[in-house]
RNA sequence: GGUUCCGUAGUCUAGUGGUUAGGCAGAGCUCUGCAAAAGCUCCUACGUCGGUUCGAUUCCGUCCGGAACCUCCA
């Protein structure tokens, strides 16, 4: 089925066609200098989304690169020598500022994986998670090619882009539309202490500073040793791993600029070509109305969530339950809500699973509509919440006397289907817990049961109110009862 | 100040120039000694004020309110 996507680019919705066989689709990823926030992971969601729905509904291969950023001024931050914020987890800390790097940021690219793992990104779908320090010599080179095409220069040892000249070149403010002329009074300049000709203009390349890492580098006769700038890495390796120009880059919203109209312009200055035809950007994730903040105790990370007692599958169905262009308002009520929902689907799996006895002569034609319709929604910019509002219409008024082999085999192989995008459900039967009720509990529910008969009801309900007292749930039947644990 | 997005019932999320949404919560009924569970039913909204129109929640304008970005935040 024929993709629409939103390309920030042209700021409406077009149709997706691959430019060669594979789609190569680069999503930036993140910065591991701590554990990512839930806001993180929606920005991750949304591209994993996106991955599945164009292997499962585009029917197109993917090859899906995400990149680690382990070099930036907040890693240096946290890695320097006595920083406040190292996390003993990580080990010793050494004098070798190269090494403390490392070891920062190769822990929390492993907690990271860890993470998206959890919340069921499919990892393995991840054709590669290059590192930004193992690119230094390709990020070189394209800022050598930058210079050699007159669109940088050298200032206090620290390269930069020109944006100005760049301006005459080409147009520069594809994503965001940026008037110089009307930037908010009083927003800082430059917290850098390097030299920049323009306010606008970035830093390609920065000068190497005591106590930090850094890397040799040289520049038209000049030794130039520093360290990347932020925006160079993702054009390098994007170059590298994908070639240019690819189909799909993905991001946060926040980082259309200056971060990707900067790729933009590095890579046309450098390569000459495009990075990449369309540009896809999830909006932010607000918690309890308000932007999430460590101030405001509103932060949360997935770790966070599964100590509240919160299953990562529900946080993930809960978070890819909205649009990933809407604002998505975290709140503790609606995530119990969504898990009601889940769970109402999964109920709908089980019975379909556990049915043996059919009908005959059903239509199935219902279910293809459900399909089909279920995948058009997807198929329409990744309109997960409309499929899913189909799903539960569909599963209201489901009427199982209908049920057929055929129409039992349909559902569970669409479920299936929807599971490689959804991967919540589960769709196996349910191996019943082995008998984990006490024989005291069961004693007390038989007894009560006697009570019940002898329609002795005070008894019969104070022994109730014992049995759920030590966790239990009594559910009386026409024919007996049924012993459960409390809230299952 | 500039750029952009949003405002939908108690709540969260869709959508549309005309038959009225989906989830959760809530209410009622059936069942039940009473509950629980389950099933059925109900709760019909689009921020304000104008304009266009036979008809506006939808298009246009105004205002009010919220959010984001404006040089290294997903």
């Amino acid at each position: 089925m024929k993709i629409q996507l939103y390309n920030t680019l042209s700021k409406s919705i077009e149709s997706f066609s691959p430019l060669n066989e594979q789609v190569g689709m680069y999503s930036c990823g993140p910065t591991v200098y701590n554990y990512v926030h839930i806001g993180n992971l929606r920005s991750f969601l949304f591209a994993d989304t996106m991955q599945r729905v164009l292997k499962t509904v585009g029917n197109y291969d993917v090859r899906w690169v995400m990149n680690i950023t382990d070099i930036d001024d907040k890693t240096i931050r946290d890695s320097a020598i006595g920083s406040p914020t190292w996390n003993p987890l990580i080990g010793e800390q050494t004098n070798d500022v190269h090494k403390n790097l490392s070891m920062l940021t190769e822990f929390y690219t492993s907690e990271f994986l860890r993470d998206i793992a959890d919340i069921g990104i499919d990892t393995t779908q991840i054709h590669s998670m290059p590192r930004a320090t193992k690119f230094i010599p390709q990020m070189q080179e394209l800022i050598t090619k930058i210079y050699e095409n007159g669109f940088a220069y050298i200032a206090d040892g620290s390269v930069y882009f020109n944006v100005e000249k760049w301006q005459d070149h080409a147009h520069y403010g594809q994503l965001f539309t940026i008037d110089k002329t009307e930037f908010k009074k009083g927003v800082r300049i430059d917290a850098d202490e390097y030299e920049r000709e323009h306010v606008s203009d970035f830093v390609l390349w920065k000068a190497k500073k005591d106590n930090e890492p850094s890397w040799e580098y040289h520049l038209d006769g000049q030794i130039l040793d520093g360290r990347p700038g932020w925006h160079i890495e993702c054009s390098a390796m994007e170059y590298e791993l994908l070639g240019l120009p690819f189909d799909i880059h993905t991001g946060g919203l926040d980082l259309r600029f200056p971060h990707h109209e900067d790729e933009i312009a590095q890579s046309k200055a450098g390569y000459g070509i495009d990075p990449t035809v369309f540009w896809c950007h999830n909006e932010f994730l607000l918690v309890e109305g308000k932007k999430m903040s460590k101030s405001l105790g509103n932060f949360f990370t997935l770790r966070d969530l599964v100590q509240k007692g919160y299953d990562p599958n529900d946080v993930r169905f809960y978070m890819i339950s909205a649009h990933y262009r809407s604002l998505f308002n975290f709140t503790f009520e609606a995530l119990d809500a969504s898990v009601k929902g889940r769970i109402r689907i999964q109920e709908f799996i089980d019975t379909l699973l556990e049915t043996t006895s059919f009908k005959e002569n059903a239509t199935i034609e219902d279910i293809n509509e459900l399909e089909t319709k279920m995948m058009v929604a997807f198929a329409n910019d990744l309109h997960v919440p409309k499929a899913l509002s189909t799903l539960f219409i569909f599963i209201n008024n489901f009427d199982f006397l209908s049920l057929t082999l055929q129409r039992q085999q349909l559902l569970l192989q669409l479920f299936s289907k929807l599971n490689a995008i959804f991967s919540v459900f589960r769709l196996e039967k349910l191996e019943k817990p082995v008998d984990e009720i006490p024989e005291e509990i069961k004693e007390l529910a038989a007894q009560r049961d006697k009570a019940k008969r002898n329609k002795d009801y005070a008894l019969a309900d104070s022994l109730r109110a014992t049995i759920l007292e030590r966790g239990y749930t009594i559910n009386d039947a026409s024919d007996g009862y049924i012993l459960v644990k409390n809230g299952k």
